[in-house]
DNA sequence: TCTCCTATGTCAGTTTACTTACAAGCATTG
DNA sequence: CAATGCTTGTAAGTAAACTGACATAGGAGA
């Protein structure tokens, strides 16, 4: 028998870049960029989270998140009190306009997602998300 | 029942981003980057090939790829003729230093790959490649 | 043969994210 | 209470990738 799938690094790195690039696609006639994405979905699922925080959540250091943050505040999506109460951190939140953007969004990126899981059943999904996550696990989270 | 795991995007784009940075600590004590692994890789797999190809195998514009290309000739790793024999294309091939550079790179890889994969069984490790092969196929390779 | 189309290599400019560095606030510890 | 350490926000400079553009070489088709 011959075994010679690519390596996992290899196809993992794959995926993600064609995800990447399916989902720019989707968000483009809404002026998103994937980055500006990944930051509302966060933002939604932990409204009044610091800077910091969200960087870590979307893989990217503190400064380039401060710097989509300026952006998205720019466009009246996000908003952010310029002194903290407590602490330095300054908690962010979403506006009106940026949870529509975010519905809108979400909904072109579910169709990628379904799209790319679209082989697969949904045992088999949910076992690539098992499998996932043990693979982050195991690299120390 | 909740089922509240992230979703699948999110999860490849955790798992890539992590195994990148383990690749790179892994790489550091011989003074390559992961592009250059991947560079060494393919070309090891495809003796003679173009740099459009081989940007294109690695997710890298040509560009990118003929910059990388330009430090791994200066460190004497890879050999290009300066002018092709036909057509434009200028083949690329590995320099025996490439080669043992690549041997060196692989074991350090290979043993990431390993502790990434490290709480998943045979099985449950092809299923995850047939689940992302499955996936990039869908997305229109 | 002439033309069109594609692929390759390369140059220039721009964008994006990262690294380094520092000040500010809070918690912990001696 | 003073001192240390950790986190956050921010600024400046660097590095890496990208986009746009152009000339060249070869193949496909009228």
């Amino acid at each position: 028998m011959s075994n010679d799938s690519p390596p996992v690094g290899y196809l993992l790195k794959q995926a993600q870049s064609l995800l990447h690039v399916r989902m720019e696609e989707a968000l483009k006639p809404l002026q998103l960029t994937v980055s500006h994405y990944s930051c509302l979905y966060r933002l939604r699922l932990e409204p009044g989270i610091s800077a910091a925080v969200l960087a870590r959540r979307t893989f990217v250091t503190r400064q380039s998140m401060n710097v989509m943050l300026q952006q998205l505040i720019d466009r009246g999506l996000v908003t952010r009190p310029s002194q903290a109460d407590s602490g330095r951190a300054l908690p962010t939140v979403l506006t009106p306009a940026g949870t529509a953007a975010l519905d809108a969004a979400q909904l072109l990126v579910e169709r990628v997602q379904n799209r790319m899981l679209g082989g697969l059943s949904a045992t088999e999904s949910a076992a690539l998300a098992g499998a996932l996550t043990a693979c982050v696990t195991a690299l120390g989270d």
